[in-house]
DNA sequence: CTTGACTCTTACGTTACGTTATACTTTAGT
DNA sequence: ACTAAAGTATAACGTAACGTAAGAGTCAAG
């Protein structure tokens, strides 16, 4: 297929493919004579999952990251896009019961609270960090950007082992019973030396691991792709629980 | 309240409060001796209206046009922002279920056409633009964004006529009865030239007057203003009808 | 074989802020 | 009253994800 049908097909314009092809997000093969790009029906899947994480306002530059990642799993990551979509799906309704309720102050029926005029606008362009800070306490997750600033050296190196041990097995698949064993460990010291984390949170949080650089960064300092294997790991993790 | 107090409300950063100063979308008082900004309540409820507009994709320019037009009606404008925000939450759902039938795609359970892999996705930006795209046929929208070229002469002018009448009254409230009668002319209008139009379809183009240049622009030649007063109009002639 | 519709590359423009940098003000603690 | 910390101000450059326009080659229908 030649752009101009791939862009009508995905609703995106020609220039958006052009530029994904500069930043080589989605780079089609080029008919040798024309020059022309030529988009086979995989590059069309391949567009489809970058859309969807457009949608879910996924930086392009973290789009690239993880679709180029090695343990990039298709099926998983519709997953995630499926609970990410859900998540925002709340926070719509939120806003639509701040604009009844808006509405219903603007008649003088209701009288609103500064704070709850603004319910449902959460712009952090992350729907895990909110539910992130909330638990690790805002210091916390600043501290994790920072290497983990005041732990008691003994917690610190039982981390640090933690991480030692995923990054040695990182390879692996996430979902067989060794990386799982592994990433409980994991679970179990968060749970101990930090807040009570839902299986459901603690999804969310290795989805932060891809998502937010702050994380991202640190835990590759154990082994470049770490982060990502243990993104994966927890998110099996919390289906299984 | 000072800045960061509001930015902590509302969720946005300071920073995001400035760049609104700067262009002039919002600008509390300054206090006169320190030079901080100062805000009030109502700076607060213009705050929230600005994040409604931008949850829905307008532009900042836009919506310091709307919002600073004479006309502009609070109340209109939620109710107007409710609608959009159920149409966002539509494409939502669509969206959920594309990705549903991808994972049923992927596991080869079903099989997925290169249309259906994008149903939901609409990024034109504005949730009325296809669906008057498809009523007007997509000739009749770029045309009217170039002034009309190819309607007959008779025509043309019966619809410039309706303008000129509607641009006469465009100070009087759109929701009065002399207002409706007027608007209703132009709903008949389009009904017997172009396509028949629902009540509601009719408030979308309405909506879409305000938000898309090209209907601003032309229709505003016959009166500054006049596409926001139709599209009040338009507005409350759906709801009634 | 000629148009009109596509396509290519190049390159500058735009929107909505983020991110320093530097300097003044206010506030909380001693 | 004094000082550090936290908040605020302006100024200015940076960035992300394209839009838009220009100039030139390519393809498909009549």
């Amino acid at each position: 297929m030649k752009i101009k049908e791939v862009a009508t097909i995905s609703g995106v314009s020609v220039r958006t493919l052009h530029h994904y092809d500069e930043i080589g997000l989605l780079s089609p093969k080029k008919s040798s004579d024309s020059g022309y790009r030529i988009y086979t029906d995989h590059d069309l899947s391949t567009l489809q999952q970058i859309l969807f994480f457009r949608a879910l306002d996924f930086p392009l530059k973290k789009i690239k990251e993880i679709m180029s990642d090695s343990h990039y799993n298709q099926l998983e990551a519709l997953e995630m896009q499926e609970k990410l979509l859900l998540k925002q799906r709340q926070k719509l309704d939120e806003m639509l019961e701040t604009i009844q309720k808006t509405i219903q102050n603007e008649k003088g029926v209701y009288q609103m609270s500064n704070n709850e005029k603004f319910k449902g606008f959460d712009f952090s362009h992350n729907p895990y960090e909110k539910e992130a800070r909330q638990r690790w306490g805002d210091q916390k997750v600043d501290e994790a950007k920072q290497n983990a600033g005041n732990m008691t050296p003994g917690l610190q190196e039982e981390m640090n082992q933690i991480y030692r041990d995923l990054a040695e097995i990182r390879d692996i698949d996430p979902k067989s019973d060794q990386a799982q064993t592994a990433i409980q460990k994991w679970y179990e010291f968060l749970n101990q030396h930090f807040t009570t984390y839902s299986p459901e949170s603690f999804q969310g949080l290795g989805m932060m691991y891809v998502q937010d650089d702050r994380f991202t960064k640190n835990i590759d300092q154990f082994g470049e792709g770490l982060a990502s294997f243990m993104s994966a790991a927890m998110f099996e993790f919390g289906k299984n629980h």
